[in-house]
DNA sequence: GCTCGTTGTGCGCAATGCGTACAGTTGTAC
DNA sequence: GTACAACTGTACGCATTGCGCACAACGAGC
């Protein structure tokens, strides 16, 4: 990879990795596991790892660890600042109500989406996706909006690194294809993808513009009946975009200040 | 503080200390902040956040740095893994359904809760609220039911350290009064509290109970009308009961293998 | 102009964290 | 039973890593 500056702090880097090791494959670790899956000794891993136990972070179970619920906290300060979600939630509860769907609420990162709010609604049981988590931005609507959005230069590197796979029968079949979409997303300023991730997800998403800068993407569910329906279009579609102007609108007013 | 073991990574404890430097009050910090707020050298506190920006948990904006979304990531393996928030939602789904009202499900972190997963309904616009975010135990329903079923050493230690605070008019007004009220919340197994943290805040909570182990506390948000009403005991409660314990079941049915 | 409060950066020093090495424990095969 | 393998935890000497002083540069406010 890329050299690293004098400046660089390898523990901070080393810290992340051993909390980042457990992932939703992987809740509980031995040090020998650890070890192996950060690539550094036995005995550094065995001392990040009773450092963080002695923090509060993990917890030792036998000659395991886990996670423990305090390493939300790293996390919520960001839930609760004077960020797009705290800013997007009720604006998002609200067309939730009005449309009787989930919405939620993702920025692109890297190759991914990542949501950062979620209103679900509980009569529906969807797909169980949680704050924080990750999907691959070219298979989901947000995504095909967020990057689609994206200058030229930064578009075409997202489709050089982008790694397809066939999820669902559905799921678009190439680059050239992917492209073509990303146009169309473009022109129209939304997008519908039925499930090309999962045979139970359908979503249709919007940008949410502040002025010339894109601050991410919405979506809502949409049940099966309503594909290919004049209702996306009259009624959801009008429906989300005020939504999104909303979000903006409170975004840049409660944080021009910052600046 | 404790003296550290020898086997303590300083630098571990450093780089959760910038990240959590960005609380809720403090978005954007200069490198001058972050060192006093952390009380290390300039220098040290830049290091770290020249580094945490390489590895994209900040970003610099001018000399100021804030968080990315990227911090959701540490925590999303907790909550998507094979952990009591993931095991709940669905459950909490149904339950918040059932009652039309927005439920959460937290776990006890020293003196305060701390919301682990949470389903609010879209039509009540309620308190803003979410996970990872920490509310004092004493003042809340779900935190009088975690500490009231805690062991009695526990329990003393709890109050012994607890800093009340008269946030209402409401509030429990001392210790002595607190430790009745958790003697009624033990026998009882459920707590009401209403306007005592906040004017519009009132929770019904009970313990989820995986056999002789507590897991957690859910709770309901309560209408105004509801309080004295037979509702509470005869409608809501005999529901949270059930939810709870199809909780328990379903975690301890799912992570039985673990062992 | 000067001063105060920032900022970024270089560099020598030592404390910090490294990994090797050894010892104890558990489980399986024979 | 012994032997072996694959784990565990722990100690200790070494050098890498991260430390903070010190300097330079910039801007704001008289």
């Amino acid at each position: 990879m890329a050299e690293q500056p004098d400046y660089y702090v390898k523990s901070a880097e080393k810290t992340l990795a051993v909390l980042l090791a457990f992932d939703a494959g992987h809740q509980a670790l031995t040090v020998t596991q650890v070890a192996e899956a950060i690539s550094v000794s036995r005995a550094a891993a065995r001392r990040f790892l009773l450092t963080l136990v002695d923090l509060g972070y993990l917890e030792a179970e036998g000659n395991a660890y886990r996670q423990t619920p305090r390493v939300l906290d790293i996390g919520a300060s960001y839930l609760s600042g004077l960020t797009l979600p705290q800013v997007a939630r009720p604006h998002l509860a609200q067309l939730a109500a009005e449309l009787s769907e989930t919405t939620a609420l993702c920025v692109l990162d890297d190759q991914d989406i990542l949501y950062v709010e979620r209103i679900s609604n509980p009569r529906l049981h969807s797909m169980n996706v949680s704050i924080g988590n990750r999907l691959p931005a070219w298979a989901t609507s947000m995504g095909r909006v967020l990057v689609a959005e994206l200058p030229e230069a930064a578009r075409e590197e997202f489709l050089n690194n982008a790694r397809l796979r066939n999820y669902t029968s559905k799921t678009v079949s190439g680059i050239a294809e992917l492209r073509a979409e990303l146009e169309t997303v473009r022109a129209q300023g939304w997008s519908l993808v039925a499930q090309e991730l999962d045979e139970g997800l359908r979503g249709l998403a919007v940008p949410v513009y502040r002025g010339a800068q894109l601050l991410g993407a919405l979506n809502v569910s949409v049940q099966p009946g309503r594909i290919g329906s004049a209702s996306i279009t009259e009624e959801m579609l009008p429906l989300m975009r005020r939504t999104a102007q909303d979000i903006a609108d409170d975004f840049g007013g409660r944080t021009a200040a910052r600046n």
